[in-house]
DNA sequence: CGGTATCCCTAAGGATACTG
DNA sequence: CAGTATCCTTAGGGATACCG
């Protein structure tokens, strides 16, 4: 067999890193990060959710966008979905363990961000402000 | 004129909320988790980068994008943009105090993710296997 | 080197209608 | 209620070319 030269599949990554494209990893963190996964994450940090609830509670969200962001993040194994067959059906969307720690480093972001609204805003106005700033 | 039963500006929301459509804090949120601000800023969280050397870094991201993605996080006054006129000019990227907490908490995302790609991974195989799972 | 400008095309995403 | 299906518009984003 190989003796000690063998050096592993070079083609093949084995480290994990999200800035590899066709890493699993980038392909979650993209998922994560995606327009309106990141704002059901952190609807159903506050506690599950049923599908119109979910769809007031992400304000602007679509029917189309919401039902398929909430299929990819239970593929990634981010939320679970419990169907109750009543009549009227009934649906709870919910965290799964891994998705609980995800969203709570997005609700990190969204308070550090809600407490800098007026750096950003400020930032902004000295942006457009300045010669060349702005496209009106 | 209407006495007391003037509720302070029901089109205006004072909360910020990113939730709400219309908040700064949303839109912030928005351009930081966007598909390569995301990458972007974890990657000037390793120091700062020049042009081109952090378009290999974010691997995948073209020009344009980086350009566009740059002056977006720039206004929001998370990345500084220092140009060096020299031949050949040079322009260093860095985060300012509020892109180095940002940054932070995505890195907190990204390494938590990196760390369960082996979740995930099984999560897709078997949301994948199970019949009407996956489209071949 | 570090961009901006232009062209062009795909796919994200909204609106509407219909089904279990 | 909780979605899929269809249609249609927009804009995200790649490729290329050119300027400071």
């Amino acid at each position: 067999m190989s003796p000690s030269d063998l050096s592993p599949d070079p083609e093949q990554e084995l480290v994990t890193d999200v800035f590899a494209r066709g890493c699993t990893s980038r392909a979650a963190f993209e998922d994560v990060t995606s327009k309106w996964a990141s704002l059901a994450l952190l609807a159903l940090g506050e506690g599950s959710y049923r599908f119109n609830a979910l769809r007031r509670r992400v304000d602007g969200v679509s029917e189309k966008m919401l039902s398929q962001t909430l299929q990819a993040l239970e593929r990634d194994g981010m939320v679970t979905r419990d169907v109750v067959t009543t009549i009227p059906p009934r649906v709870e969307y919910a965290l799964t363990p891994l998705g609980l720690k995800v969203a709570a480093t997005l609700r990190d972001l969204a308070d550090l961000l809600e407490g800098s609204v007026d750096d950003v805003g400020a930032a902004r106005e000295a942006y457009d402000e300045r010669p060349g700033g702005k496209r009106p």
